[in-house]
DNA sequence: TATTGTTATACTCTATAACTATA
DNA sequence: TATAGTTATAGAGTATAACAATA
């Protein structure tokens, strides 16, 4: 467990680290708004989704995901179908047409990443990956936890350690 | 130097990271907006500083940085006087009450972050502290380098390696 | 009656452009 | 003429609340 010290720092870094992504999300390609893309990346890595957990793993109201799946199915990004089995929800899969343009955009992310980080050594990037997606699944655990009771998938299954209700602000 | 695949996944994780930017935000104190905090963070670690170059630490443009300044102004954290040299200019410093308002929301943050991370071994904390830090300096060079041909300051003095012109969107 | 998802509205943050004042 | 900073306006992103359809 790290010290006040250490969780101020890292507090710090991570606010500061806004920078970093907006900088990169300059370097993206016009039309294709970066939440956009993030739908595409987490249909991408998780497959078929339900609006609702879409808006867990996005941390965002289901309002905002479900303006932003509009936005994607009317670019022909996402293929939205009505559950079988539950005809009040509606199945999410990303289209060739979404991959494809998931691709060219992290293609430009990646890009933006390996000009500015020319000089770091391999294993610092690797290792750095790494720390931030398990930060991510530190910090998944909050949201996800409180609202569901044994649903998993194979993204955050096996990763419920605490049990901090998600702090909404008012 | 990373391959390819390693930039993508550094880009998709610097992307994902926004969550867990937003679960600490929510966390915050009233009426101090996170980039009102950024603004008092960056003024507290620099010292004295002038608008412009505000607004390049803080990687918005300067007519944002003006009015998030008007607004801790306002609220008595920021000391915006006339610089004396040019009078064009003005010279900010945090205030005492600022310094206060910092200390605060930086302690919020930190417990949100000590909350999340409790498991977290002390090494993989402030390693990552680290590897962000040097993330941002690798990426803040590009657009203080093209602005900026000699001035220097204690945050990223000796850290110019390459010379990418800034990308600014349409 | 509860839940899934959509839409209306308001608030925050941002960039562009037009402006004021100094240099 | 150029530069430092401000303000007006427009666009992107988000949350809250009211709503429709289904369970």
């Amino acid at each position: 467990m790290a010290d006040r010290e250490q969780c101020v720092e890292l507090a710090h870094q991570l606010r500061a680290t806004f920078v970093v992504s907006r900088e990169i999300s300059r370097g993206m390609p016009p039309q294709t708004p970066l939440t956009a893309v993030m739908v595409l990346g987490v249909l991408d890595r998780h497959g078929e989704l339900r609006m609702s957990r879409l808006a867990e793993l996005l941390d965002v109201d289901m309002s905002v995901t479900s303006r932003h799946v509009a936005f994607g199915v009317e670019h022909g990004w996402i293929d939205r179908a009505p559950d079988p089995l539950d005809r009040r929800s509606r199945l999410l899969r990303l289209t060739e047409r979404g991959a494809a343009t998931l691709r060219a955009s992290s293609d430009r992310a990646a890009a933006v990443v390996a000009d500015h980080l020319a000089d770091w050594p391999d294993a610092d990037v690797a290792r750095l990956s790494e720390l931030l997606a398990r930060l991510r699944v530190s910090f998944g655990d909050c949201r996800t936890a409180a609202h569901r009771a044994g649903t998993a998938d194979r993204a955050t299954a096996g990763a419920h350690r605490h049990s901090i209700p998600p702090a909404h602000q008012g």
